[in-house]
DNA sequence: CTATATTCTTAACCCAAGTTAAGATCGTCA
DNA sequence: TGACGATCTTAACTTGGGTTAAGAATATAG
């Protein structure tokens, strides 16, 4: 299967994307590879691409004035898309770092053959709203795990229903996740040895 | 003004809706009144009406299956739209209660028809992209307090941001929203004394 | 204006996460 | 294999929120 190949099948079981709509998508689709800790977008730029990760692993992360300290909000793997929403579709800067954190590729697409693509077929507007609808789930679950949920049951929820990330990415960088402190999360781990 | 007015007024402010757009929905909007303590929508109902705040306060609160407690998600006030977004959205079961916290007018419009008017005008269109947007903020925003703020960050930037919510609003309420207790909001009020 | 309910604060104690720094473990590559 | 860097755990101590229950302040209604 190629790579053009697997993208429409994605896009096809995420928007009902058939052929004849990716047809009209296939000239503006690139590709890129990431390094380890090379960016997808940096803080205050605008986010200008949609990215469909075809291999790899990516972190979105926030640098807080005061502490200094990176805190992770996203993770974005395999077979999803990667974007900084907000700078997309508002195109202002962004508040977030998002960097790759193994070598990852990538077919991205221009906000304006998007926007193109909008115009062109219903089968494109649906994939946009369901990007929209897509990440205002990521940003409500992520909202609802800290409002209603325990450092450890967030721990057990991020195992249960990410074990991809759980299992690719070191337990420091999970706690930043998880909204704690890395021996925190060795605490949690040493109390639920016993259950 | 008329509440009419009042609402195509707020419609063209947030989403460009202009006379002839606002005349294509104007029979499908209706007018309730609610008293404090009625809801909006309940825990398992599907949200089948996107709702207009002439007046009044609105919260959505999550009942914690431990806990048992009822823990505020959003406030929504005048001037504002009040809707369970998700649920709305996918037409599928709410997870939360949305009810008003004092005597309240709202004027609501049916999913079925909001669709049609999508159909209608671009004016339409875009507005319910900008409702996409608006619950994808108002999510982000809430996700951020919590990952980024401490308890008294959050309060004061309750005070600063939403006023007419910090007046409005016993504290208990407030402090369940802060994502604390009772007692914990009185110490940091406590606290702020000195400062 | 008092009685009553609601809301807010306080106190005492507990517990989990933060902080800092040291040390253990793991991986990797020369 | 052995040494270095990266990652993870542990310890000791601090801090702030949770919990419970009592009491103070504030509204509201009769």
């Amino acid at each position: 299967m190629t790579e053009t190949q697997v993208l429409n099948y994605a896009l096809n079981q995420f928007a009902g994307i058939d052929a004849a709509a990716f047809e009209l998508s296939a000239p503006y689709w690139q590709r890129k590879t990431y390094g380890k800790g090379e960016f997808y977008n940096e803080y205050k730029n605008v986010c200008k691409y949609l990215g469909f990760i075809l291999d790899g692993v990516f972190r979105t992360y926030y640098i807080d004035d005061e502490s200094a300290e990176e805190k992770n909000v996203f993770f974005f793997s395999k077979n999803q898309v990667v974007v900084a929403y907000k700078s997309f579709v508002t195109q202002t800067p962004c508040s977030y770092y998002t960097e790759s954190m193994t070598e990852s590729t990538v077919l991205y697409i221009h906000i304006n053959h998007l926007t193109e693509l909008y115009g062109k077929s219903h089968h494109w507007e649906r994939f946009g709203r369901l990007v929209a609808e897509t990440a205002f789930n990521l940003a409500m679950n992520r909202a609802e795990e800290f409002m209603f949920r325990t450092p450890e049951q967030r721990y057990l929820e991020l195992i249960r229903n990410h074990p991809d990330i759980f299992n690719n990415v070191p337990l420091y960088h999970i706690a930043s996740y998880l909204g704690i402190q890395a021996p925190s999360l060795s605490r949690i781990r040493k109390r639920m040895v016993g259950k």
